[in-house]
DNA sequence: TAGTGGTCTAGACCACGTC
DNA sequence: ACGTGGTCTAGACCACTAA
């Protein structure tokens, strides 16, 4: 006798709504959260589960795709796939409200920061950049993109655009080290205030490959500009940080009532 | 004679590191941002692509997969695939620091908000919402699960949880109006601190299904626990934004030096 | 070397929109 | 009725990991 049913069996309807990679991401979703499959344990092969299932390799991935891009699984070519372990890293979390560069933040994790600068240029602004730092026509800036990591590893890419006239000159040794709020501190433009925005968004392919995501990995897009007393604009920076391991954390206050 | 090149024809080479469908999907997202796409027109059908590419219709389709979810192609099952328009919709802003509810922030920007429930229990917490509320042993909560609306369109999934024994009797029909912060300041429990988590996922089969997008899509997910003068925690909520219409706001200020 | 996931093919049929 | 994207198949070969 040849029993079809493996152990890991999941009720497949062909006739229903619903797509049969959905059915199959439901099921294996099922057993990881009911802890029917342990945290770090291996999954069949693709091979294995799609002959269990009665299904082609092709919906398999696709099932695997949808998990492995909540986090639920870890795909390691030539290896296997594996349910993902809990909290594998520790995620840090920054406080706002209050005005810290990247690098204190990450320090008083007890971790190292640091950055690799991927790009410098002294060019002519983009139109947003241009409105977001009020500058005249034809006012030239500064552009520098880093890869901002935390004891070692990559974190965030963030792009930074300092006005050229404001901040004098800059050469590229200037901004290799980690902190550029504390050169801005140098040259008395210590940033006050800050506007920052924040929202979801998916990686393409340069933020995944420099992050080591997939792409399509979700994302925590900010933008911020900062202004020093005077109430000039200093600096326009626009970050991409993991998902996975960064969580911003406030704290709100009533109005006072 | 046959010329096999059409006038969107991409480079491909066969032998790169790179996987066909990343070199598509950087040529598609190329002629998008120079503007050689126009916002809004159609790209040619999937079919036609892979033909005039000389590559499979999956491998076209793995490519434009990659663009529709970084939110740069629309694909309408049945009708074609578009480059998105540039803000089909306005994008709500919400500014944080102050504790306001989901309905003011809706209507501070002119749009009318709504709440729909999909979920009423009351019934024993989570040991995550045990210890978020500070709960002793047994005490049971009520848990409300409701989906976000502005103008009637699906902004986010709410799931709040609130001490029984504080807040008093509750009943399905006290949550179906938009503002919970509302109902709980009827009660003498308005709450004047919170803590607020903000992190980037992947939306899973259920919340895309909800929120009216592809599974995979990013969410800006939060997470906050509120307090009432007395110090006591009154509601536990995680909630998830859509990433494409949400984007929070917030002013940041320096240690008063 | 053997097994795994990653990529790719050339089809097929279904579900949806538009005409 | 027709064209579109959505799903699915049964293979193939490559790239990586581990024994």
């Amino acid at each position: 006798m040849s029993a079809t049913s493996p152990p890991w069996a999941i009720p497949l309807d062909a006739a229903s709504a619903l797509p049969v990679y959905m059915q199959v991401a439901q099921g294996l979703e099922q057993r990881i959260v009911s802890g029917d499959l342990r945290r770090g344990s291996a999954l069949p092969a693709e091979r294995e589960l799609a002959a269990g299932l009665h299904v082609s390799r092709v919906t398999v991935r696709q099932a695997l795709a949808l998990l492995a891009q909540q986090g639920l699984l870890t795909r390691k070519h030539g290896s296997g796939t594996f349910v993902t372990p809990p909290t594998p890293e520790e995620r840090p979390s920054r406080t706002l409200g209050l005005l810290s560069s990247f690098s204190d933040d990450v320090r008083s994790r007890g971790q190292t920061p640091g950055a690799r600068v991927l790009g410098f240029e002294h060019t002519r602004p983009s139109p947003q950049e241009a409105m977001s730092l009020a500058l005249s026509p034809g006012e030239k800036v500064y552009r520098v993109r880093r890869l901002r990591t935390s004891d070692g590893e990559p974190l965030a890419v963030e792009d930074s655009t300092l006005p050229a006239a404001l901040v004098g000159r800059l050469g590229h040794a200037d901004v290799t080290d980690a902190s550029l709020y504390a050169l801005l501190a140098t040259r008395g433009l210590n940033p006050v205030r800050a506007i920052r925005h924040l929202r979801a968004v998916s990686a393409d392919l340069t933020l995944a490959e420099l992050l080591g995501l997939a792409p399509g990995a979700a994302l925590l897009a900010t933008e911020r500009v900062s202004w020093t007393r005077g109430g000039r604009p200093v600096e326009y920076a626009r970050a991409h940080y993991r998902g996975d391991r960064y969580d911003f954390v406030m704290e709100l206050h009533g109005d006072g009532e």
